[in-house]
DNA sequence: ATGACGCCGGAACGGCGA
């Protein structure tokens, strides 16, 4: 087993023009982290700002305008494996992969849906199948690997301030939670759940009605991990800190370490 | 409570987010 310490984290920016300066300065507090998997970049792979390429990080990113998007920032370098997610044909950027220190992670910005109606609900579940078939065939490859970022669903009630959301939304419906479990029993395990088995632990607090100041939160940020890379698992942490400052994200920083 | 807040594009305010 490799003994050397390996931390990637993810991070929905909701814009990274408007908070690379935040995205900076926690790479700074986090010398520790190899890999920032970002979503919501909310740009063409041209706007990234380039501040962090300049700084000698390594950046990867899958952009569109306007919405959605994903990157990668590394200390060191790495090689992107793919920039969609093989057989999820929606063109929207919600999708980059790596290969780095041996290790397989997918960083993904899963749809919503609570909009578009049945269709754009749709699209969520595709998106999971999309996931599933990917996952089968990283196992059978026997690949240590994590699907990591925004999975826009609270996987069970104790993932959510009861009243954060009514009843039927996208997040919390029960099709949303099956597609999860659904990777779970393929055999990836929910990192956070691993370590703290029970207990109420957020990583998005929406803008409005003082969400923060109330603790009225969602857990939609996950990290899911083979079984192989389960076994390597340290820690994990939310950055819940992030959220209290100046023009923050919605979203806060989680970090997994194996 | 089809609202609040905040991003984007494009230069006002609708679309989208969760």
């Amino acid at each position: 087993m490799n003994a050397t310490p390996f931390t990637f984290a993810s991070w929905n920016i909701n814009s990274i023009r408007a908070r690379a300066h935040h995205v900076q300065d926690w790479l700074e507090r986090h010398p520790e982290c190899d890999l920032l998997c970002l979503q919501e970049i909310k740009c063409e792979d041209s706007q990234f700002p380039a501040v962090f390429a300049e700084t000698g990080l390594h950046v990867a990113t899958s952009g569109q305008k306007a919405y959605n998007g994903v990157a990668l920032i590394g200390r060191r370098p790495f090689t992107v494996t793919h920039h969609t997610l093989p057989g999820f044909e929606h063109p929207s950027a919600r999708y980059i992969e790596t290969e780095i220190d041996g290790i397989t992670i997918g960083n993904l910005y899963l749809p919503n849906g609570n909009s578009g109606g049945e269709d754009g609900y749709a699209t969520k579940l595709a998106f999971f199948d999309a996931l599933a078939a990917r996952a089968r065939v990283l196992l059978d490859a026997e690949k240590p690997f994590a699907f990591i970022g925004d999975f826009n669903v609270c996987p069970t009630s104790e993932d959510l301030a009861s009243t954060s959301l009514p009843p039927d939304d996208a997040l919390i419906r029960p099709e949303s939670r099956a597609a999860f479990r659904r990777l779970e029993w393929m055999g990836l395990t929910d990192a956070l759940r691993a370590l703290y088995p029970t207990g109420r632990y957020y990583t998005f607090w929406d803008y409005q009605a003082a969400a923060f100041h109330r603790n009225s939160g969602l857990r939609i940020d996950h990290a899911l991990l083979s079984p192989r890379l389960t076994e390597r698992l340290k820690s994990f942490e939310i950055d819940k800190d992030e959220r209290a400052k100046e023009k923050a994200s919605d979203h806060v920083p989680v970090l997994v370490t194996v």
